[in-house]
DNA sequence: AACCATTTAAAACGATCGTTTTAAATCTGT
DNA sequence: ACAGATTTAAAACGATCGTTTTAAATGGTT
């Protein structure tokens, strides 16, 4: 290989136009061209654009999973460890902060986290179905554990509360031009990043905890 | 006019399959089969494709963010009069229960507000910025009444609630593909809406009266 | 009756799309 | 050096897209 690989290069540039312009509005041939590849390259390389699409998930969405997972894990770990049930906001941490962490590793990582922040909610199936499989058991093992830290509270309840803290996550990831609305300056620091971060945190939990 | 006006069939079908397949999914081909109208009819009527787009938003969302701004206004008098200052759960409940009151107006309506929760964190622009200057306003108002409601809050700290909040509602209010996860049974009856509804409210709520 | 807005029909415009094909060139590993 | 995988180039495939045009038909109003 030459300098990176054609592969990883359209990748690339997938990510970065899927979440400027969404998928269906970005083309195959603005993608190839971006990467400094060939047309066909595309379908050699991942068969279709649809596959494309669940290359750039897999790639960044497989790992960050795991990290969510393990700190899951380990937050249930230590709450059998201390026999005590485990808490609301490390659970939510667990899920929350590898998101905004992995997200401040590269410019690549932030331009993929407004693809999953939307693709949630995406009105296309090709993109919603691709990521609702992908993210399925994660949700489900949070929910459980959403289950022992509020004990009190039906399990219908907490997977509903859940569903609006993905709801809350995904419009803070994907920074909509809501946020555009009230600063006037629009480059965004790392202090504005842990701003968002802390009050997100504090916001679900509180929202996750509230009285039946 | 023999049956419905054909500038309202346009609208009608233009909603439904807006909501199903999204802005840009969705061809004009397909808008004036379903509406039985000619394929010229669109651009005769508004000109062109986004424009339709726009007529579509304003028909539902001028009326209803109306509704909204009322109630809010409603809220703030009643504190005025009551000399208190207004309560958190009351400005939540004017922007929020209007909104699902009108989901349950008729099927139309549904479909729509399915259009609009999505089109907040849209990655067309043409969709994003035609939604965000239609609710700007509102969304202004709601700010500094919450800033009435919580004076011991920076008003930084309350717009960024808000801005959760707003995801909250976006992401329940277009049912994405999460709510299936969770219930085998898909169809939808207006005691779950209920539900939904005011575990939303509560959820909000209390995000937004979280300690600082 | 005449007028004007509305609607239909059909066809075509240029453009873009995802995908495939063909062929030659380049690189890589053994 | 040979074989196989990779990459490039260029062209074409059929399909769909938003938009425009032309013409004829229909409708209601004055």
């Amino acid at each position: 290989m030459t300098q990176t690989d054609t592969k990883t290069r359209l990748l690339d540039a997938a990510e970065s136009l899927f979440s400027q312009q969404g998928f269906a509005n970005t083309s195959l041939r603005a993608i190839t061209t971006a990467a400094k590849a060939n047309l066909a390259a595309v379908n050699y390389h991942f068969g279709s654009k649809e596959a494309l699409l669940r290359a750039v998930l897999e790639r960044r969405l497989l790992p960050l999973n795991q990290q969510r997972s393990n700190r899951i894990d380990q937050v249930l770990t230590e709450a059998v460890m201390s026999e005590a049930i485990p808490g609301t906001e490390a659970l939510v941490r667990a899920f929350v902060e590898p998101t905004f962490a992995f997200r401040r590793n590269s410019i690549g990582s932030s331009e993929f986290i407004s693809i999953v922040g939307r693709a949630m909610t995406s009105a296309d199936p090709a993109v919603r179905d691709l990521f609702l499989a992908l993210i399925h058991p994660l949700i489900n093992k949070l929910h459980l554990a959403l289950c022992l830290a509020l004990p009190h509270l039906p399990s219908k309840l907490i997977f509903t509360r859940l569903f609006f803290t993905m709801g809350a996550m995904g419009h803070c990831i994907c920074l909509s031009g809501f946020s555009q609305m009230f600063k006037d300056n629009s480059d965004s620091n790392p202090e504005d990043d842990d701003f968002m971060t802390n009050n997100l945190i504090n916001f679900v939990t509180a929202g996750l905890e509230a009285p039946c």
